[in-house]
DNA sequence: AGAGTAACCAAGCAAGCGCTAGTGTAAATG
DNA sequence: CATTTACACTAGCGCTTGCTTGGTTACTCT
């Protein structure tokens, strides 16, 4: 059963079911297709996880630490000025979305599919995750780079971001960096 | 077996689908959930529609439909210059977004579900909605009232938009009108 | 060499799935 | 009056689902 480790094989195999569950939809993918894309047959797959709904909850959580992560670390190493640090959060979220994209995909597009104990666990970390970027916002609109209701501009700007991965091409001219910066721009009249 | 006939029961039973749809997910979603939802026998559905698809279509037709209606309406409405028009577009889209809500987050979630023809049926419908966003928006860029890239800034506006159904509840203190005017605010710098 | 363990497999169960076939009935239509 | 149409019913077929069971293999550690 192994109860919640992050064994080597664990961790390919949660990847391997972020793709599947990006391609067909959590509901629409059977055990019996995840333990053929992973070369087992399905019932070695309870060896690894406890039932289906763990498997959700190991892809999403992967995912949101990975945000988190690259997040804090972008705001580490970034300078004090809240236009730099708005870019810098704006190019970490499109960065993490799309080097982590089917994690990320799952975890906007499944979320409901959690039971509510995985769920409740989950949102804590998608909490401290929003908390950084109200911090961020707060601060860009004392400096009075951008104005609003900050509740308001903080969720106008997260949908905007998450949006992208319906439509964004990164095999297309531009970067996320791009993105990022074309957002940020179109919010800051300062900028123009 | 009533082929793509519109009764007004079956325009009842499709608003009940688009309930349940938005409650569990369509592939959750179960014909004998629907029947008992319509006060009917499972088998009695296959009367009103051929299959459990042509449901999911009946929904996301049904909402996209109202979508354009109201958009052209306010459109045709207002006047000419092009702050006044693009603020009246995002109006009318959380508007429809919010009275049709049910339909819409089937719409918005749910499509990839469609099977190929459905899909490419339904496709036309949505391009015609999207074309009435980028006319406007290209008219607001051309009279400089916001900058950026069109393509861009039609998506970044649609995507802060749509995530709305994630997070607005419309019992607060701030009508859909509200959001509309905040976000257009936002995006238009001379408006500070 | 022996014990322990992680990884796997074949087989299958109970439940639930979309959908069909055939029938009954009341209202509209010729 | 006879026929059609619209809508509902019962019963169940054929299949897939998530998951369990009982056992085998391969590798590591003492």
């Amino acid at each position: 059963m192994n109860v919640m480790n992050a064994s080597p094989r664990r961790k390919e195999l949660t990847r391997l079911a972020a793709q599947l569950f990006v391609q067909e939809g959590f509901d629409r993918t059977t055990v019996r297709m995840l333990a053929q894309e992973m070369g087992i047959k399905s019932g070695s797959l309870f060896h690894h996880f406890k039932d289906k709904q763990e498997i959700l909850a190991a892809v999403i959580e992967e995912g949101t630490q990975n945000a988190l992560m690259i997040a804090r670390k972008a705001l580490d190493e970034c300078a004090a000025e809240p236009e730099v640090r708005l870019r810098a959060m704006a190019r970490a979220h499109l960065e993490t979305l799309f080097t982590d994209r089917n994690a990320h995909v799952v975890a906007l597009f499944e979320w409901r599919r959690l039971d509510p104990a995985a769920s409740a666990h989950l949102s804590h970390l998608r909490d401290a995750y929003e908390a950084l970027w109200v911090a961020v916002i707060d601060d860009a609109l004392e400096a009075g780079l951008i104005h609003g209701d900050r509740f308001l501009v903080s969720r106008f700007v997260l949908g905007a971001l998450n949006w992208t991965v319906r439509w964004y091409d990164p095999s297309g001219p531009r970067s996320p960096d791009d993105l990022a910066d074309e957002l940020v721009a179109m919010i800051m009249p300062t900028s123009a």
